[in-house]
DNA sequence: CTGAAAGCGCTTACAG
DNA sequence: CTGAAAGCGCTTACAG
């Protein structure tokens, strides 16, 4: 294919700058600066004159100067726990979905569940000055909150709920999830259900408030039949957590699993021991990770709405970066039972 | 805790800038650049003044600016397919824990195996003058390939081997881990041994052409003994395809997935299916993903060292990005059988 | 609606 | 070993 042959290359670097495009629209460099980024103030002829000179050059802005003049840059830094939990994967790739049509590269801190690393991680992004920030969760140390207020980066939380003015969120309420799948199971006629959670990161914290709510408000509640592990969350461990709990409470009718990970390492734990599920005891889990409907029996677990939450705040940040004040502060995105054969 | 205040600030931003630093240190910016940058043409008292008085002022470097200036960020891109392989997460991880602590921010592109994405996306990230590059594998288009070399861009290509000369690689033999795994099956005495694989990006052929050419050595190839499907790997698709492979080939005693999700789906199909393994049919992965060893039976797979590849690629870049020309075009980490039950 | 000037905060040669 | 000058490629006010 024909390639043009651009007319004009003044610096030294030979990169093809506004003042080429300048040069062939003959127009002045801010004319250029103003056409490209759409602002409204230019003359539609004009632009369209200086968007086929750009063209034409094959010119594209570099981000750094333009990083550099307007004080902030084309990054979003993102915030996120762990890719390990399939969960932030796919909500990861909803927010790079959204957002890089738009222009945005997505800078990513994974955080470890650690408030430490979090901190650390911030500082460094916001040394990069990005145009938006994307957290997940809204407990955070006061540290990080004013890093986040501080830096005067629009900013959205995703995951949870909040009810603080001018922060906002998009998400679910993990409270009335973790209620609703435990009500779930209490309605199948489980007396004895067993919260089994791992890593106990805010999030699975409000899950299990809301285990105990449901619970307590049926006169169900056991504070014994609460495994709590610090470890982080995987197959393997759900094993051994759903054999302690066998063991420990062998009159345990049900379990609820904080995150299907765990589920699925006890629904092969059961396996091993010959234990029936759900007819010995029943197995809820939760996010409906990959694989859950595959399992035997398939998991019953509730379906979060990751990719939405992805894109819902990816959209509400673009908005808050046009410099726009939308209304809504807190989004429910709801989550969504998948009653499957394991309850 | 006591916070000394900073004597000059002269930039309308608030910014803490050089200049600010060198009037504290009684030097000149350029100085403090050097100093900062561990230059070693700085006096070393001199150096250790500059960087007290940095400290005191608490002074970043603006990254922009410093782009900017220097024609590359401090960015480093990584390409690649998938976070939803697991393999790719454990990658990152290592790689990012190696890039953070020299300085480097990790931008990362998902190609979704599409080499039309993977040309976008480099495009997009060479844009932003990224000091290094990572990408998945050594096949590439002819453009993704121009785009490299042209950049001048420092690269490092994981997960396979390579013989071109210029071209740094960082992995294991594909074909030989495919074949090793093969031959592990033949030895325990199979003579009907099928290939399953999704996706077929250019890894999973270079199995198969392990597995092809292992059967073939012992006279035991048959081509309709391979399932292969384009689809992106997962648990079901494995399901389905194992289902699919016992229907087609009754007389089929083994089968090796290419990636452990599938072998999987395929081993929770076998126990839905009553199909007894491994002794009616012996199952083999690939890649020791997590929860592998919680099946039943536990799975036989190949460990592949994507900790270690990720952090010997990042070593690699970071001497390239010095400036070093390391003599190992191509590092072999190795793989690792991993005999469990399914086999 | 368009432009000339100044500046964003660094580093790259070039001197000494 | 240190520094003065120039410049990286844009955008932000400020004029007109």
């Amino acid at each position: 294919m024909p390639t043009p042959t651009p007319t004009a290359r003044p610096r030294a670097t030979g990169r093809v700058t506004l003042s080429d495009v300048a040069a062939l629209a003959g127009v002045s460099p801010i004319t250029v600066s103003r056409a490209l980024r759409g602002e409204r103030t230019v003359d539609p002829a004009l632009a369209e004159r200086v968007k086929e000179a750009a063209s034409q050059l094959r010119y594209t802005p570099d981000p750094a100067a333009r990083a550099l003049a307007s004080r902030h840059s084309s990054h979003v830094a993102v915030l996120i726990p762990m890719l390990s939990n399939a969960l932030f994967v796919d909500l990861l790739e909803a927010v790079q979905r959204t957002l890089r049509p738009a222009g945005y590269q997505t800078l990513i801190g994974i955080t470890h569940y650690n408030p430490d690393e979090e901190e650390q991680l911030l500082r460094e992004q916001l040394q990069h000055r990005p145009a938006g920030l994307l957290v997940t969760g809204t407990d955070h140390s006061a540290t990080t909150r004013a890093l986040i207020e501080g830096s005067g980066v629009p900013c959205v939380h995703v995951m949870e709920l909040g009810n603080t003015p001018g922060v906002y969120c998009v998400g679910f309420s993990q409270h009335a999830a973790g209620q609703a799948i435990t009500e779930h199971l209490v309605q199948r006629g489980h007396k004895r259900i067993a919260f089994v959670a791992a890593q106990l990161d805010p999030r699975t914290l409000q899950r299990a408030e809301g285990y105990r709510a449901c619970l307590r408000q049926h006169g169900l509640y056991d504070a014994g039949l609460e495994l709590l592990s610090p470890l982080p969350s995987s197959m393997a461990l759900g094993s051994v957590l759903f054999e302690d709990l066998l063991r420990e409470h062998p009159d345990c009718d049900a379990v609820f699993f904080c995150n299907d990970d765990l589920a699925q390492g006890g629904l092969l734990a059961a396996l091993r021991l010959g234990v029936a599920v759900p007819q010995r005891v029943a197995v809820a889990g939760f996010n409906d990770l990959s694989g859950s409907d595959q399992m035997l029996p398939p998991l019953t677990t509730v379906r979060t709405p990751r990719e939405a939450i992805g894109e819902a705040s990816a959209r509400l940040l673009l908005a808050l970066m046009r410099g726009e004040t939308p209304p809504a502060h807190s989004i429910d995105l709801g989550f969504e039972l998948m009653l499957r054969a394991s309850s």
